[in-house]
DNA sequence: GTAGAAATGTAAATAGTGTTAACATTTCCC
DNA sequence: GGGAAATGTTAACACTATTTACATTTCTAC
């Protein structure tokens, strides 16, 4: 006997409706979707769901917080498994390549995250794709150190990261700048690639090439 | 005697209803965005737009294709305003903050752009932004190339990005690629800016800054 | 010019959706 | 055990997208 069928109440409605809206924008986009079909799904009546969520737009951006999550796994996943030295720039470069495989595997899902503002907290907390990376481009810049002029002063990346408050006072190269730009980079590229931009100009190169090489000619800004 | 008010045929009212949805979207967003709101701004009833678009995603489109041809227009605007030397480098930049500067003052029209699939056409002819960024690079490629390697064989540069049909058996320097690879970071950087991501991290770095510094190392490796 | 025909508008009806209000059932806690 | 709080249901309302039937204007062929 199914037990969670037949009970008046749900036992954890909140997160079935999240993951049933979940389900249902990511096979048939965010436009189309409705409240209704969300409680549907999770075997409630429509009104059901404004026990747990404001609105319609509440619901959505706890969708949202699974994306952002959903993103974080992702390149903490690549960077297990990988499992490549820190001082290895493929490293951080895989990071970017994870990005684009999750836009390209979850395509609905990724266009919601930028879709209406504003973003859920979570992306800005230690357990986002960005500290990720953040972290990575830290860890590469600081096992290159010996190769670069001996003259520059420390840096406080590893605190800026964590709290927010930079001192760019001391010049060194900056992961949270390098940081930035790489993301920038793998969401635009995720961007015109979702958009079938690439293969309208330039049908030799795809994302993945186009990250690689103009990851490598930034960091090496970087560590020149 | 407005003579456009009291008729009973508009004149037109498909340019009204696109103009007028547009209107409506820069100022309210796309989600709260009605066809009953645009009909009634164009001073018609909730019924007429169905004569001249198949339904809302159709009058959408419209709007997108216009939003397109904005952006267009930016940068061909910026490109003659600045009026830099083909072989100087800021020309190629000052086209990626004029990328910026769109989506900063057009917020919800940017973001419109790139919600839902498919891209409308102008985003492949000529009268694009695109084809802007590919012509000034190539341009620029094109100015500096005595300085150098003299063995490099000639690229296929405009053809390819006219018709689509890259060539690109001849290992020089590629317009498409390095065009394709800045787009993708201004926009990356516009969408990281328009969700007040670059603030949370790295406070003392805006996009501007970020772009040009990129983009430099970018356009340095296409030229060295 | 004038009669259809085609184009373009209106009003009314339908169906679906978001949201709220009133009511029902279960769970929690003293 | 009993009331308060939580969580669900059903019924209603307003708004929106879309279609259908009808009205008015414009176009085109004679």
């Amino acid at each position: 006997m199914s037990e969670s069928q037949r009970r008046y109440h749900h036992g954890n409605l909140k997160d079935a409706l999240i993951i049933a809206a979940a389900e249902l924008i990511e096979t048939q986009g965010t436009t189309d979707f409705s409240i209704t079909d969300a409680a549907n799904r999770a075997g409630v009546s429509n009104a059901a769901p404004y026990r747990h969520f404001r609105d319609k737009q509440d619901l959505l951006e706890h969708v949202k917080e699974l994306a952002f999550l959903g993103l974080y796994k992702a390149l903490v996943d690549a960077r297990e498994h990988n499992n490549m030295e820190p001082s290895d720039q493929r490293r951080v470069i895989s990071l970017g390549l994870a990005y684009l495989r999750f836009a390209r595997e979850k395509q609905r899902f990724f266009s919601l995250m930028w879709e209406q503002l504003p973003l859920p907290d979570v992306t800005t907390t230690k357990a986002s794709a960005f500290y990720v990376l953040v972290t990575a481009i830290s860890e590469y810049i600081e096992a290159n150190r010996k190769t670069w002029s001996a003259s520059r002063n420390r840096h406080a990346v590893k605190q800026s990261a964590a709290d927010g408050t930079s001192s760019d006072i001391d010049s060194g190269p900056n992961p949270l700048k390098a940081a930035t730009q790489l993301w920038a980079l793998a969401h635009g590229l995720a961007t015109l690639e979702q958009n079938d931009l690439l293969n309208r100009f330039d049908r030799l190169s795809t994302a993945d090439e186009l990250l690689v090489t103009s990851a490598t000619a930034l960091l090496a800004a970087y560590t020149q």
